[in-house]
DNA sequence: ACTAAACCCTCCAGCAACAGTAAGGTAGTG
DNA sequence: CACTACCTTACTGTTGCTGGAGGGTTTAGT
């Protein structure tokens, strides 16, 4: 299968999939003729896996770890576990840290009043200190 | 006030003041005699407006367009407004995607028994579609 | 057989927003 | 005069790609 068939089936850009064989994540074969990446099924599985783990916010090198523990028929799911709480605490915090800022935000954005006057208290909340 | 107070009072990394400088986002005085950079208190305050602008999400080009609302004394409040609506709308949906995100990693981790065994849920959800 | 479109390839640059490091100049103190 | 603690520029690295230039290959159509 050649490049734009196994981006397609997995859901990610060529340049995506070149990018995951240059920094050898999924290692395509290549056709010694005209040097044309050529994907197995197993490796689209592969690319298809990391799409799914990427949508959950797993780094690169997150995916990497994944993909081993995946082939790896005999590992125990404790460290998948642990990868994967590590990975929801880290969700967590920046939940509330948006959820924070979503609220000031919206606080100040109330108390303006947006017309052509230069009155301002997002402004005024910027440039003092404890007013947010 | 050289660059190491600068950052100081304004809670940013000396790198960070550095990089300021450099982008153009507040621009230093040069001490001719030796080419260490120069804060005034009006620098300062801009320091200080900016690190609490980018602690509301507020991308460098963003902060650079509050900036010169800011210094403009007869901006109509609706253009900063707009900005901040904007940008809470951004972490809004941001918000949105981190919690579905979050609440399928914590079924997946909460159906994975986390031992030694090798079935791990997890990893079945990302070998196959629609199974999260 | 020829041509044009539609593929594919390898570099190289660039995005955000800095952090790290090297190699060096400068200021103040003992 | 040495030592420390500053400061400087300049380059590289980070993360995860994306875009483009410049070129080879394959395929479809005439």
């Amino acid at each position: 299968m050649n490049i734009s068939q196994a981006a397609k089936i997995s859901g990610l850009t060529i340049k995506t999939v070149r990018y995951y064989d240059n920094i050898g994540l999924v290692a395509a074969y290549q056709d010694p003729q005209n040097q044309y990446r050529v994907y197995s099924k197993d490796d689209i599985a592969k690319l298809q896996f990391i799409g799914r783990a990427r949508r959950f916010g797993f780094s690169i090198e997150e995916c990497r770890e994944l993909l081993s523990l995946y082939q790896d028929k005999n590992r125990p799911s404790r460290e998948v576990k642990e990868l994967t709480l590590e990975k929801l605490s880290k969700i967590d915090k920046k939940l509330e840290e948006l959820q924070n800022l979503r609220n000031q935000l919206h606080h100040l954005s109330k108390n303006c009043s947006g017309d052509d006057r230069p009155e301002c208290p997002i402004l005024d909340a910027l440039a003092k200190e404890n007013q947010a």
